[in-house]
DNA sequence: GACGCGGTAGACCGACCTGTCTACCTTCGG
DNA sequence: CCGAAGGTAGACAGGTCGGTCTACCGCGTC
């Protein structure tokens, strides 16, 4: 077996076997998931599995960091084409909308679907899912020093931004509104406009 | 086995069943839970188990619909308080505030987590999950009717207000805020006044 | 006193789970 | 030419899963 804080070595297979889980893992549930499923549709056997990864749990983690990837990769891209400040806050929102396209099927968001499965404090994943959502908090914050919202503002404001981002990723991953993302962007920028106002 | 469409036989044992097996399937994961626990934390037999529920999947929707019926619940009981058409906005995060803190831990909203690991179109447990945002979002939108809000306003605010009580639902079971409810809302209201004026 | 009912106790089934193992094949660098 | 590395094929182990079944018990009611 793979040594638990041993890195993996990103042979192709291993690249294939990631590509297969993250899919399997999102669309279908961790659980309901087995490891010969997963290596069966990276057409792979299972023992390259865990020479690679060592465990499935092990799987589940990287599976967690790239979506998570991913995702910062959007938001950079997003936030890189805004300048002004509240147009920053909104580029966070349209980076998530433009993450979530890009996924074959939307059904919330990875991390808050893993957590609701997750249940063993000593999971591999469990610091990346609650790194998650504070470092998206932060990124809020630090929109807002950037924007000039006063300290007293900045704490609750940001827990709210926060708050319409992942509700709109549950909005439409359980299809109660496809606008969703559209519309928490707007309701993000308007409460940011109250505080500068 | 229990016919599918026949209705639960509410038996005492029954209803240990139901409380055991919802503090278990919130807590830890509903595949996490397997039937044998639920039995034993209900001081009953499996068999008890498939004669009142016929089915693991069976139990399953009854956790949900049980749940949804406390939230309501709840909700109704806070709506009551308030007459003023933003307060009764403001009612629901309250009274879904109350609903999270009467739970012995809060891991986020237990439709969404379900949703995390239902993907058979085929459980009972589905249109229950379908509907439940449905709902809450017509229950915004009745109240933003009843506030006058403008009929041009009123989808995209209902998405909004729903956004954020969703979010705050996620914020506060991972632990990024825990005045979530509070934040989200008075977002809400705010985002209400600012269409009324 | 017979019967039905809700329940216990626990064996049992087949399927599936994570994880390990042996044997062999291929490719590539020194 | 050799050996290490990445891989296939597939059996295997031990355990858990959902679900069924038989035998029995206690209680209330015709």
């Amino acid at each position: 077996m793979l040594a638990q804080d041993q890195p993996v070595e990103w042979t192709p297979k291993a690249h294939d076997l990631l590509e297969a889980a993250a899919a399997l893992f999102y669309e279908r549930g961790i659980a309901a998931v087995g490891v010969d499923t997963v290596a069966q549709h990276a057409g792979v056997t299972k023992k390259t599995l865990y020479d690679r990864f060592g465990s499935k749990e092990r799987l589940v983690a990287e599976y967690l960091r790239s979506r998570e990837e991913q995702r910062r990769a959007a938001l950079v891209a997003a936030l890189d084409e805004a300048r002004d400040p509240v147009e920053r806050v909104a580029a966070v929102y349209d980076g998530t909308r433009a993450w979530a396209a890009a996924q074959p099927v939307w059904r919330g968001c990875p991390v808050v679907n893993a957590h609701a499965e997750i249940n063993t404090a000593g999971h591999p994943a469990y610091p990346l899912v609650a790194e998650q959502k504070r470092w998206t908090r932060d990124l809020f914050s630090g929109l807002l020093v950037y924007a000039g919202v006063p300290a007293e503002h900045r704490d609750a404001l940001a827990t709210q931004l926060l708050a319409l981002l992942e509700g709109a990723q549950v909005v439409v991953g359980m299809g109660a509104d496809p606008h969703g993302f559209l519309r928490a962007r707007d309701a993000g920028v308007a409460l940011v406009r109250s505080v500068l106002a």
